[in-house]
Formats: structure tokens, sequence, C-alpha cells
DNA sequence: TGCAGTGTTGCTTC
DNA sequence: CGAAGCAACACTGC
């Protein structure tokens, strides 16, 4: 489930192994008559020339946007990318295997750069980029929920379209308490929890670190936006200031499906306060409380019901 | 065995 | 218009 600390983490490492790099071949298995008649590689007829418009093309940079990837490359064309729930992105060596080879080495498939690619067993790795020095960038998408497609006019037009329905970055220079204040409040009458996780209010927060974040600033995820007070947006603010760069730091949270481009775990995961710790002790200094977890719009939400009011 | 849970986003329904 | 619920999908765990 990747956040803004693992889709981060994820950029950085396609930086440090695409430079100089051109894309000569992609191949996908996605396929959907779900996503017929929409910009989606699920799409075959869309695929064909998403296909065309990469082959040849260099790489110029990864960006990221929100929980997007932005992968510039020549002609003006940017490769956008969201993993959704299960995606990650692998570099590596491409090579066959067989059906008795794969289940000897199965565990490899997120654990090492091999990757296993024509075994009917692997049935994860969704689209290929083969690139100039013969190794490869793949996505492994175990639900099929992430989308790819290709936006022209690079840092124009599609880029802009999409920006627009995204919040502040929040670990952007100008992202202060006031800002937070302020796209908070315009969901005053929900609850802080649910407009924690609105993208069009604040970029890149999903339910691990909204958990997080309520947890560190001691506030309940049920509490009403229109009644968090100036001091608690402060105690958000800096909750998010430190608990997202940590992850980074970390390599991101591996507690799901989420691997860095070599198929290596993050750490954040052993970090946990709330998020998935049910019935475990309150870890907050002199707090005796449980943690809980309840259902918000549908999602899960931990916290502790003793120092989180 | 069967079904709830997993979490992101956009679409449908009321 | 807004909130609620589901769909896209596959696997895990109780």
């Amino acid at each position: 489930m990747p956040e803004l600390p693992e889709v981060e983490t994820t950029v950085r490492g396609i930086n440090k192994v695409m430079d100089k790099l051109s894309i000569t071949d992609v191949w996908t298995n996605y396929s959907s008559e779900k996503y017929l008649g929409k910009n989606c590689i699920k799409n075959p007829e869309y695929f064909k020339i998403f296909k065309e418009e990469c082959t040849g093309m260099k790489f110029i940079q990864a960006r990221r946007m929100a929980k997007n990837i932005l992968i510039d490359i020549e002609g003006r064309k940017t490769i956008h990318i969201h993993m959704k729930m299960t995606g990650h992105i692998l570099y590596g060596q491409y090579r066959k295997t067989t059906k008795s080879e794969y289940e000897k080495t199965k565990e490899l498939w997120t654990a090492t750069n091999d990757i296993l690619l024509e075994s009917p067993f692997n049935r994860f790795i969704r689209l290929v980029f083969t690139l100039s020095n013969g190794k490869h960038l793949v996505l492994s998408d175990m639900r099929k929920f992430a989308q790819v497609s290709l936006i022209s006019n690079q840092g124009l037009d599609g880029v802009i379209s999409l920006a627009q329905k995204l919040g502040p970055e929040p670990l952007e220079k100008g992202f202060t308490a006031g800002i937070l204040k302020t796209q908070l409040q315009k969901r005053s009458r929900w609850m802080i929890k649910k407009a924690l996780l609105d993208q069009e209010i604040i970029s890149g927060i999903g339910n691990i670190y909204g958990d997080e974040i309520l947890w560190q600033a001691k506030i309940s995820p049920e509490r009403m936006v229109k009644d968090v007070t100036l001091k608690e947006f402060l105690l958000i603010h800096k909750a998010i200031q430190d608990i997202l760069p940590k992850s980074i730091a970390m390599g991101g949270d591996s507690m799901s499906d989420y691997r860095n481009i070599y198929g290596e775990k993050g750490k954040f995961q052993n970090f946990h306060k709330a998020y998935r710790q049910t019935g475990k002790l309150c870890q907050r200094k002199s707090c005796a409380g449980i943690i809980k977890r309840i259902t918000i719009a549908q999602r899960s939400a931990h916290f502790c019901q003793t120092c989180q009011n």
C-alpha cells in the first residue's frame, strides 16, 4: 500500500538506476474488459500506442506527485503510474525460468533482482520495460489495481490536470500548520481521520500514516475537524513532519506488499504505534490504554481510546 | 469451507 | 450536492 514515503523511496530508486538508459521494449499481461475505452494499459488498444510511444525513448527523470510516479521520457511524454494497493516497481535482470527452478527459488520474486518472468506461477509481474543495459524495470501488482498511462506534453496539460486534483505536498517548504488547518477545515464536518486521507486536502497520506500521525498528535480519529483546536493543528503538523521523513529514512513501510526497487523491505512497519496494533498496550509513557480498531468511512482506524481524545 | 479483511480511488446510488 | 457503498482483484487468516 504505497503511500508518500513508499512512492518517494521508489522514485529515488528509479532515478538511481535509470540514469542514461533508454526503453527498448515494453511488455504487459494486464488486460481487462472493464478498462476498454479508458486511457489505461489494461486496454489492449491503448497499450499498443503506449508501447510505440515509449520504445526507443531515453529516460529523463522520475518524479513523485502525491502517491503518483511520473517518469519523464524523451518526446515530451510522461509515464504515469499509480501503484494503488499492491503495486511495486522492481529493477533487475530478466531471465527465463522453468517450473522446477521456480519451485526451488519462488521466494525470489520479491527478494532479489532475479525476476522470474516467464514462470506460470509468477502471476504478479504485470508490466515490463526492457532497458538499454539489458536489465528490466517491472511492475509487480498482485491485485491488479495499479493504473499506468502516458501523459503528453510533459509538464503541461495532463500533469497539471492531475495536480489540480491534489492537495499540497506535506513535505514541501511552504506547507505550514496554517495551510494544514485551512485545508482540513474544508472538510469541517468530517472526522479528522477521513479528512487526512483525502488527497484533495493533503497529498500522500494513507491509512498507515493517518493512524500514526493521529496517535502522535493524541487526537482521536473520530474527532470532527471543526472541533480540532489551533494547538492540535500544530501537533498534527508536527507529527506529519516527524513521521513521513522518518519512514522515508527507513525505506518506507513493508507491512504489506511494498518493496523497494531491489525487492528489499522497508523498516517502518517495525515502529508502528497504532496501525494494526489492535489489542496491544499503548506505547506512550504512563498511558495504560489498549489500541482499538474501529471502522471510519469503510476503512480501519487504530487508536488508543485512553490518550487520544 | 467460507467469508471478512486488506486499502486506493473513482464511479454509482440514494 | 454530499454521503454511503461498491467495484476493480487476489490472497490471508480466522
